[in-house]
DNA sequence: CCCATCGATATACGCTGTACACATGACATA
DNA sequence: TATGTCATGTGTACAGCGTATATCGATGGG
């Protein structure tokens, strides 16, 4: 005996266990490969969190021991890009109606929707993540309708930048809380409190500073940008 | 003997070794503090990065047993929020010449270099730390400019929270290097390049992309959220 | 003078990423 | 059919992390 794979022999133990035919093929799971670990981890994430991303509980997710991951990826450093670049690939970058304008406002909300869909990822993504083929391709779309709306190179550069960064600044921003935490001394402060009288225009916007994720702020900023870039379009460039 | 503290000890050992009077007061460090423990924290991070930010490295930079640091801060969380919050206390609010909007860019202004001035910790800094007695500042200085512009509470929250995402996430956001690594080969790509007729916009814009830090950049974005904030200040808001 | 208190220490635990040596099963070749 | 070869998964081990816990020592008040 002991002539089969760990994962088969443990599978035909728990059918006999549960009183099945062993010999009859449980289905078993799709083998490990490059695609299937990154997807498996971006669910993880998504559901648990980046904290929860370990080469262990993923290896584990897989029904696998943990070194079979470096198998196929470098490292967890690696392994993160690739989720990047995998979420990236849910930004829709085809042509749509409009002008070059419009159709630059539905490609960065596109993007803004994709970060907001995996928060917990977009926290970690930065600069610092290599560009994969996903990312180049919304890069490429966002330069072309930039420099259709006649912006020069180095100007449509500058645009892109801000626009990116904005976003994804955005969606890394989290909840705004200066003062008492929803469950008021439940979280000892740090700070102790300040007195209204001490943050006079804090007190007059009240509320409406809660949570970046009101509906719409992020379009503010969004349009903002755009129109400083329509009012820009016609002139020479830099 | 053994009745002095290990570290006066061995301050005594090495005056001893080094041959001048064990009895004379060699210099003895300041006592461990919370804000000599956050601002030495803060430099180790500047010079060394994020990840050289360790309990232990911590401690022995300040002379001291890691554990000692847990008399002071509760966790490293709560440090991170402390360095932050150090940090944002070099930005400058004192009020400028101008108006509202000039004086909002030199607000802003400030705190971008701020960010850039400690990048590494820029990194981590999201919404998720706890805003401290600095940032509720910063905060109130840029509403309270705002709300002076004419822009109603709602529109103040959404246009503090647009200029604030954007440096953040311009100051998070690396460097772009969609292609071939500054030397070639050196390090291996995990995706195929793609060649130049598959990318013409990114060709076309070419070495424009090559990092955000060209002098110039952030302050193109903030031109472009300032210049559609100048034009709504005038009208009703929202 | 003794004891309480408070800060620093030493030790230890569970967790992490991953290096290394080994096992195994599939496949090319003879 | 027999035999290497090689890719892929496993088990073990290690250094380093944050930090819980117990202990120790100096210091100030009764």
């Amino acid at each position: 005996m002991n002539d089969q794979p760990r994962a088969s022999r443990a599978r035909a133990d728990l059918a006999r266990w549960v009183g099945i035919d062993p010999s009859q093929d449980i289905p078993r799971p799709p083998p490990l490969s490059r695609p299937r670990i990154v997807r498996t981890a971006l669910r993880l994430v998504d559901e648990k969190g980046l904290a929860a991303l370990t080469m262990r509980a993923l290896a584990t997710e897989l029904d696998v021991s943990p070194m079979a991951l470096y198998n196929h990826v470098r490292d967890k450093e690696e392994l993160v890009d690739l989720m990047v670049d995998l979420m990236l690939g849910e930004v829709d970058t085809t042509p749509t109606e409009g002008d070059w304008l419009a159709q630059l406002r539905a490609l960065v909300c596109s993007y803004h929707r994709t970060l907001a869909a995996h928060h917990h990822l977009a926290r970690v993504y930065s600069g610092r993540v290599r560009i994969g083929p996903h990312g180049l391709r919304i890069i490429e779309r966002a330069l072309e309708l930039l420099l259709e709306g006649g912006l020069s190179p180095a100007e449509a550069s500058d645009a892109f930048f801000a626009l990116f960064t904005y976003t994804a600044g955005f969606e890394q921003m989290g909840h705004i809380a200066p003062q008492h935490p929803s469950a008021p001394g439940e979280e000892a402060e740090y700070y102790p409190p300040l007195p209204p009288e001490q943050i006079p225009a804090i007190t007059t916007v009240g509320r409406h500073l809660d949570g970046v994720h009101r509906p719409g702020r992020f379009e503010y900023g969004l349009e903002l940008l755009l129109a400083g870039l329509r009012s820009r379009a016609g002139s020479t460039g830099r």
